[in-house]
RNA sequence: GGGGCGUUAGCUCAGAGGUAGAGCAUUCGGCUUUUAACCGACUGGUCGUAGGUUCGACUCCUACACGCCCCA
C-alpha cells in the first residue's frame, strides 16, 4: 500500500485529502445511520408542491456516493446515488455548521457522505434536501470516468464491475432483472412442487452431458475431480431415491471456447419429474417463457435485438428431421437417413466427418450448420437421433430416435428436455458406446458410471428432465447480445503482469 | 485455431514521418436555485509491449499482449 510513484496526480491528491482526515481523527466513520432512500423521498414527496414542503420542513437523512457536484460560491449543488436511486443535496455555507462548507468544497465525486436536512424544491421543481449536517464516510481514492459519456470501454467494464455499476444504469438493470427471474422460476418450480436441491460440484466421473471437464485434484485423497459439466445423474439418482420433482439451479463448468454464448461456467436450471415425458415440458417451457416475459415486460412479446419474439403458446413444433429437410431441399424422407448420402451431403457443405460418426451424428450436424440461425420465433425440435442423445429415452416406434427436444429462441439453444432413459440395460450398453467414442479419441464423450447404472438398476420411476440455461434466458429478457453482459463477473484473461 | 477492427491524459475521444491535442476531472481564483452549471488561470502523456526501417517513429513494418466482432 506505499505510495506508488506511477500513481496519478488525482489518485495521490485524494490520498493527500484522505492522510489529512486520519490525522483529524476517524477516517472511515461508521455511525450514521439514513432514514429514507432516495427513490422512497421521490415516491413520497415528488408530488408535493414547493410550499408544502416549505411549511412541512420534513426531516430526511440520506446517504450514498457523490456522482455530480456543482459549486457556486457560498451554496452548492451535489447528486447523491444510493442503491435506490439519486436525489439531489443542497448545501449552504450559512445553514451548515461552522466550517463545514469549507471541508465539502475538498469533497470529490466519488466520495460516499451522509447528509441530514430538510425537504425542498428548487425553482426548477427538483426534490432537494437541504443540508443541516453532513459527514464524510468513504474518501474515495479513484477517480470515476467522466460524468457525460460515463464508463464506455468494454474491457473496463468487465473487469472493474464495480465501477460498470456505479455508473451505468443499464448495467445495473441488467442484474436486478437476472435476480428476478430466478426468483420468478424458483417461484415457477416451488408452486408445481418441485424440491430445490444441491448436488455435488466436483465428481469423479464427469457424466451428464456431452462436454470436456476441467480437471482438479484433491491433495489429501490424492485423486483426480472434474469440476461438473452437468448434475443431470445426480438428480436422476434422487429420483431413484423417491423425490419425484426436483430441480437445481446452479453453475455448470465446461472446458471450451469463449464467445458472446459461452462462458466456462455458467448456470443452469436442471429439473425431473417422475410421470411425466417430453411433451409435458415443452408445455411447462411454454407456460415458463410466457410469465416470464408477463412478469418482466408486462406482455408476452418482447424486442430482443431489434427483433419482435413472441411467447404467447403453443410454439412451433417441428422433427428434427422435418427440420432438414425444410432448409436442405437435397434431403428428403428417403435419404435422410442414408449415411452414404447425408455423409457426401455434408461434406459439401464442408461439415467435417469424422470415421466414427453414424447417420444419426451427421444429421446432428448438418442440422446446426443449416437449421439453427432459422430458428428465431421460440421454437422446438424434437425427436433427436439415439445417437447422439446418449441419456435419453428410445422412441416406442423408432429405435432411430429419442423423446427429446432442444428449444430454440433467435437462433439460439435455450433448453434440451427428454424423456429420461430408464433400462439400465440400455443405458449401460449406450455408456459402453461412449466409452469406445472416447477411447477412439472424442474427449467429449461420456465414462461409464457404474453407481449411476447401479441405481438404474433399483429403479427409476419413467421420468422426464430438462435443462435450461440461465445466462441465455437472462440474455433475451434484457437485450443483452454478449452472455458477458449478463454474467457480473465474466471470464477474462489476466491483465498485464505487473499489477 | 483463422480473419477483421481497436489500444493516445484518470474518463470520453481527435490527430499524424519533423517538439502531443480537445472536453470532462484535478489544482488555484470568482460565483447562494444548479442540472454535462458557468467564468478565468494552471496542471496532467514511456501514444499497449518488444524489435525493425528512417537523419528522425506516436505515425510505416514485424512479432507479441489484451479487448471487441465474425468464422471454426
Amino acid at each position: 500500500m506505499s505510495e506508488d510513484k506511477n500513481e496519478n496526480d488525482l489518485i495521490r491528491e485524494r490520498r493527500r485529502k484522505l492522510s489529512e482526515y486520519r490525522k483529524e481523527g476517524v477516517a472511515f466513520p461508521n455511525d450514521f445511520r439514513r432514514s429514507i432512500l432516495a427513490d422512497d423521498l421521490h415516491k413520497n414527496y415528488d408530488d408535493s408542491s414547493k410550499e408544502e414542503l416549505e411549511v412541512n420542513q420534513i426531516p430526511a437523512s440520506v446517504s450514498g456516493r457523490i456522482i455530480a457536484k456543482r459549486v457556486m460560491g457560498k451554496a452548492s449543488f451535489i447528486k447523491l446515488q444510493d442503491v435506490s436511486g439519486q436525489i439531489q443535496v443542497r448545501m449552504e455555507r450559512d445553514r451548515l455548521p461552522e466550517g463545514l462548507y469549507q471541508e465539502f468544497k475538498k469533497w470529490d465525486v466519488g466520495d460516499i457522505i451522509g447528509v441530514s436536512g430538510v425537504l425542498f424544491k428548487t425553482n426548477t421543481n427538483e426534490l432537494t434536501v437541504l443540508a443541516d449536517t453532513s459527514i464524510l464516510l468513504t474518501k474515495s481514492l479513484r477517480p470515476l470516468p467522466e460524468k457525460f459519456h460515463g464508463l464506455s470501454n468494454q474491457e473496463m467494464r468487465y473487469r472493474q464491475r464495480y465501477v460498470d455499476l456505479i455508473m451505468n444504469e443499464k448495467s445495473r438493470n441488467v442484474f436486478i432483472t437476472r435476480s428476478k427471474i430466478i426468483t420468478l422460476i424458483r417461484e415457477f418450480m416451488n408452486t408445481r412442487s418441485f424440491l430445490e436441491v444441491e448436488t455435488p460440484m466436483m465428481h469423479s466421473i464427469p457424466g451428464g452431458a456431452v462436454a470436456r471437464p476441467f480437471e482438479t485434484h484433491h491433495n489429501t485423497l490424492d485423486m483426480k475431480l472434474f469440476l461438473r459439466i452437468a448434475p443431470e445423474l445426480f438428480l436422476k439418482r434422487l429420483v431413484v431415491g423417491g423425490f419425484e420433482r426436483v430441480y437445481e439451479i446452479n453453475r455448470n463448468f465446461r472446458n471450451e471456447g469463449v464467445s458472446t454464448q459461452h462462458n466456462p461456467e455458467f448456470t443452469m436450471l436442471e429439473l425431473y419429474q417422475a410421470y411425466a415425458d417430453y411433451e409435458d415440458f415443452m408445455v411447462l417451457i411454454e407456460d415458463m417463457m410466457s410469465e416470464i416475459s408477463v412478469s418482466i415486460h408486462q406482455s408476452e412479446s418482447i424486442i430482443y435485438q431489434e427483433k419482435e419474439i413472441n411467447f404467447k403458446g403453443p410454439f412451433h413444433r417441428m422433427t428434427m428431421e422435418e427440420a432438414i429437410i425444410k432448409y436442405n431441399p437435397d434431403l428428403n424422407k428417403e435419404n435422410i437417413r442414408d449415411k452414404a448420402y447425408l455423409e457426401n451431403y455434408a461434406n459439401q457443405l464442408s461439415i467435417k466427418i469424422e470415421e466414427t460418426y453414424n447417420a444419426g451424428k451427421i444429421q446432428a450436424e448438418i442440422f446446426e450448420k443449416t437449421c439453427e440461425e432459422n430458428l428465431v420465433e421460440p421454437t422446438f425440435i424434437y425427436a433427436y437421433p439415439t445417437e447422439v442423445s446418449p441419456l435419453s429415452r428410445r422412441n416406442d416406434s423408432d429405435p432411430f430416435i429419442t423423446d427429446r427436444f432442444e428449444f430454440f429462441v433467435f437462433g439460439r439453444e435455450l433448453a434440451n428436455g427428454f424423456s429420461e432413459l430408464n433400462d439400465p440395460e440400455d443405458q449401460s450398453e449406450r455408456f459402453k458406446a461412449q466409452v469406445k467414442m472416447l477411447e477412439q479419441g472424442d474427449n467429449e464423450a461420456m465414462s461409464y458410471d457404474h453407481d449411476y447404472i447401479r441405481a438404474l438398476e433399483y429403479g427409476l420411476p419413467p421420468t422426464a428432465g430438462l435443462g435450461i440455461g440461465i445466462d441465455r434466458l437472462v440474455m433475451l429478457f434484457t437485450d443483452s447480445a454478449s452472455i458477458r453482459d449478463v454474467l457480473l463477473f465474466p471470464y477474462m484473461r489476466n491483465e498485464k503482469a505487473e499489477n
